[in-house]
DNA sequence: AACGGGTGCAACCGCAAACGA
DNA sequence: TTCGTTTGCGGTTGCACCCGT
């Protein structure tokens, strides 16, 4: 395990590195005395450390139930999707993995998953996708679906209908344009869509979510994965 | 072996919210 | 209501280690 080299400031309060011996002595006091009252608790224990510290330490290195070692596969696949949702609220995410600190996950994602997820991200974005959008008699605003840059037509007006009688309508999509429909609109689309791959690109283990992500499904959603 | 750049991660910092007097 | 203190959070820093030259 490294540590830095600890030092003490003007104000004869330690910082950087913790010894084992600081350790032993918070992990002493906490289990007799219990946390809380940061500041109070380093002096009692006998620590030259701000209370800020001592919780930090505590919180993030020494609570036994801390699970330490590597992120699981299953851990790394939950933070990315609830990065996902949740964007940097790193508490919130490691709220749901139990055992993980705030300040691991926020380590993590920042020397590994965001460069991975990037990459991913670059990856699927030059996929070019199709997407079949399925929309029941009385959705509304189904034109938020179709991004600026395609034909500003009503794609339901004259399209075809499958065995259900839904109209359907078949695009080419920018995966850009389609991420930002969400963003963008209002959407109160009631249907369901399917994404059309390659199927070259389907040899790669690509999973629609991969290519479309998972955020914009409050009123409609990807239902289907056509291999081209 | 020595050096230097890149990387990982523990610890710190600043800010805001919560709390209590 | 105000003010001081504590707590919690996310961003940032910087040391130790790794690895290629």
């Amino acid at each position: 395990m490294k540590r830095k080299s600890s030092f003490e400031n003007e104000d004869n309060v330690k910082q950087g590195a913790w010894s084992a011996e600081e350790d032993k002595m918070l992990i002493n006091y906490i289990q007799l005395h219990g946390e809380g009252n940061w500041s109070e608790l380093s002096k009692r224990a006998g620590l030259k450390r701000r209370g800020k510290s001592c919780r930090l330490r505590w919180l993030n290195y020494l609570k036994p139930d801390i699970k330490r070692g590597n992120i699981s596969k299953d851990e790394e696949d939950l933070v990315i999707r609830l990065h996902n949702l949740l964007g940097n609220r790193w508490s919130l995410i490691a709220g749901r993995l139990p055992g993980r600190t705030d300040n691991e996950i926020k380590n993590y994602w920042n020397t590994y998953l965001r460069k991975k997820v990037e990459q991913k991200q670059h990856h699927n974005s030059n996929i070019p996708v199709k997407l079949r959008i399925e929309a029941v008699n009385d959705s509304v605003n189904t034109m938020s679906l179709i991004p600026t840059s395609c034909d500003s037509q009503n794609p339901f007006a004259s399209t075809p209908q499958d065995d259900r009688n839904h109209p359907w309508t078949l695009q080419d999509f920018d995966i850009t344009d389609l991420l930002m429909s969400h963003e963008d609109y209002d959407c109160h689309f009631r249907g369901c869509a399917c994404v059309e791959i390659p199927l070259h690109f389907a040899d790669e283990a690509c999973m629609i979510n991969d290519v479309v992500g998972e955020t914009w499904y409050e009123n409609w959603k990807i239902n289907e994965y056509i291999p081209l």
